[in-house]
DNA sequence: CATTGACTTAACCATTTAGTTAATTCATAT
DNA sequence: ATATGAATTAACTAAATGGTTAAGTCAATG
């Protein structure tokens, strides 16, 4: 996976949507496109970028196509969050014990 | 916050390195920008990105200019994704339901 | 086998982005 | 008062992005 790319297709908040929509399940392209002011190509190109971003997969089915989502690739970029936030809390014990090493060295 | 702006942020690798190394703790812009191999106005843009999306902000410290994370807006951004794995595990959830329920029938 | 329906590809445009070098600000040290 | 150091602003360029309309693909249907 390549949290460039997931990143960068999830900070457009259509794409983001269209995610929220298929995270509850697969959807045809032309109900996905439905809430959306903007034109079919549009939309089309938004399925690429996330499909190139292996966030979603898609396949045939008739005259159209179903996405359904790549749940693994969310789990991957969640993962990223999840790191950083629990450096944090580290740096945050670490910060608390450095303040009570302080406090207990002017006592 | 606005996830639009963080992901963005987050989605280049410069900035996601300097996200990276400030959860570790706090840091002046010259130390910051060292491991890179782009010109100083290219790392203080990268830092403004990063303001401008409430990741990190900074404050002179005499000469100098130092940096810290903002670690609640990166817990918001882990909140999506929290969000939207709890949604497709629910799915998941139905599926087997759904699954089940049709064995059953079935039968 | 021609038509229709559901998308995608092509070609184009305006805006944004990431980088550059040169000039500027602002606080300390001489 | 001036020079030095740390970083930012200005001005510019090349590439990427998100949208458009018009044309093309491809499976099902009449």
């Amino acid at each position: 996976m390549s949290l460039d790319l997931a990143l960068a297709a999830l900070a457009d908040p259509t794409r983001r949507a269209i995610v929220e929509r298929l995270a509850r399940g697969p959807s045809p392209v032309g109900e996905l496109s439905r809430p959306f002011p903007i034109s079919a190509p549009a939309i089309s190109r938004h399925l690429r970028v996330l499909e190139s971003a292996a966030l979603i997969v898609s396949e045939r089915q008739g005259k159209g196509r179903i996405c359904r989502i790549v749940p693994e690739t969310l789990t991957e970029a969640r993962g990223w969050f999840e790191d950083q936030t629990r450096f944090w809390t580290a740096s945050f014990d670490r910060l608390d014990a450095h303040l009570a090493a302080t406090e207990r060295t002017e006592k």
